[in-house]
DNA sequence: AACTAACCGAGACGGTACGTCTCGTCTTCGC
DNA sequence: GCGAAGACGAGACGTACCGTCTCGGTTAGTT
């Protein structure tokens, strides 16, 4: 019965929160600026997100660059290599960059979030590159034992660390050096894992 | 003539700031509770370590525990063995983990500091983990052409990557899977890479 | 051609401002509080009301207890002495007292509130007792040069004062003191005050 | 050993508070403003004075000319009339009226403050006033049976009802019947008072 | 009987100030 | 002059209410 929520007011907190994120980064966005910015009161913010978390997660992620899915090319390192490229693409430009390590960064110190990040937007990203590899061993191009879970252990996390520490850049020669290895480890034998997976 | 540094003090604030870190974590220990506990001023701890990061990476560096070096036991597979099982034996400890997970969020937000804890943490395990693979190449147990700085991102990448996404364990079953993985990596023929070092 | 005021979502608010004011004195009454309470919106009461002094004012004054009129005994004294002693006596109920103390205060800081609290509640007070004085003169009991409006200050002006100070209490003895004190001061010849009237 | 406090910060506050009392009344005076005009953080604030009624109490003592002394005439009526007529002449100015009516105010919604409000602001007054009673028993201008305690409140009450009602001005006119109502009171025989005491 | 305008409950909204928190710097005094 | 103690400026935090607004749903009185 009572008034619903204004839609227009959720999109100009979701701009307002992007564009600060873009200027200032992650650390420097202040629920304070973002509620100014977009003529919205602070309670609004924190009725509907909870926090700056929350709120940088869902902004960073209305950015249609930042949705990326894994389009089918009809090979496991055709699909690698389009999605990754693609991702490190979108890397590249620096702050975007700095927002989603700054929402692991918070990950880390917020287990409310850690949770939250982890559900809505690693585990989707997780559960595409499974199911590459699976589509793989459907098409006989990897062996029926490869652990897809593994493998995709095995692309991001070289991508996450690169991102975080930056010691050496996400470009085109990593990605390429990183889908032949990866490929190579698939296609060895190995025991499936034990243990390691979500309960 | 002044006074010289009181190495009591620097003691005594290193053993408050561990203790801090193991009740609160890195997030909760401020650098008001760790001078309290130390008996200290807190201009004592700017004047010497700048500020909570650089005084949580020392603290956590000067516990035993987690000064791991590499020992070289004759073999790629070996060495790797080692080292990374006392690796994950000792992020084991939840709250030694969080700690380490914290330095790199702050990592993320602090560009001072992310270069202290790449150069101080971070760079002298990259560099253990290298000389591993080059000392296999030396003895033929990797084909020259392996890229040692891939190989060491591909190790060190997912396992960052578990602990700080938390989406599954770190134990002995990954690391055995991790080195099946890399070996075959680095047993594969590919071309070395170019353009993604430090420069 | 509209919807009448619903009589029963009046009273229904009346009561349970009434019953915040009880429980949480002036101050600590909310219009959201009573709102809710009273199972109604919160427009409703700024709709009818204005806002938390009127409401509180209202629902003061629909007390039969806080409604007092000076009842004629035949002499100025006695007029005197009933009404004061059935005002203490409701004062005596201390959050009664903190209530309406309340509403002198919010008169201090509202301006537009301060008037109707002034032509609505203390107006008429003053007004009948100006009468009492005015009937002691046509009956001889004071002189016809007595001040009724100094008068009624004198009277009201110290019991407002420990009301509001809370340094004595207000109760039999101090109505007696200051019944003899006014008196004494009606019946000594004073010079009729000039310029100390509403305008 | 710690740092001492500020005098200067100390004197920045109250007179920045002083002029926002000036410029905005009590009720809008806020710790915000007052902080920012001072150059002052709100932590200082709020460690020194707990919070904006104990502020404004303190910076309305501070300007001389809210300090009044009652001096001695050689006569109570002389004593009244020169202290009187310097009060109303104060309280003229409508700000600073307002200011002290607000601190009234705060003192009815806060029982705390109310506490220091007395004790540091009427309680003094107060007894000036009895010592000038007291010293007219002495002199025998008064009989020894007159209550001082009384006719302090027969003095202030109306003053602070006027200010607070407003229904009437604070004038000269006002004093002089006001004097002449309490020192034909005064001179009346009544019983001395019992129970109307502070504890 | 259908229309329709105002009333009602609910509660989202833009604001504003609150009092708290922590940061990193600055000042004072004891050793 | 080092080091403890802690005051200081700064500014974001998350909360609490304010008074306004927008919803459906619910009554009356017309038409």
């Amino acid at each position: 019965m009572a008034r619903k929520r204004s839609e227009q007011c959720h999109l100009a907190i979701l701009e307002a929160a992007a564009s600060v994120l873009d200027e200032r980064g992650y650390l420097g966005m202040t629920i304070e600026e973002v509620a100014q910015r977009a003529g919205a009161g602070k309670q609004t913010i924190y009725r509907w997100w909870g926090g700056k978390p929350m709120l940088a997660l869902e902004a960073h992620y209305a950015v249609p660059a930042n949705q990326h899915t894994i389009a089918d090319t009809g090979s496991v390192e055709g699909d690698l290599r389009t999605h990754l490229m693609k991702l490190v693409a979108a890397l590249s430009d620096g702050e975007r960059a700095r927002t989603i390590a700054g929402l692991m960064a918070e990950a880390q110190t917020n287990p409310k979030f850690a949770v939250a990040f982890r559900e809505k937007f690693l585990e989707p990203k997780r559960a595409a590159m499974q199911a590459v590899f699976e589509l793989g061993k459907e098409r006989g191009e990897l062996p029926v034992l490869a652990d897809a879970y593994l493998l995709t252990d095995l692309i991001y996390g070289p991508v996450w660390y690169r991102l975080l520490v930056g010691h050496a850049p996400l470009d085109g020669g990593f990605v390429e050096a990183l889908i032949t290895s990866v490929m190579a480890a698939a296609r060895a034998p190995h025991c499936s894992m034990v243990g390691n997976r979500d309960e």
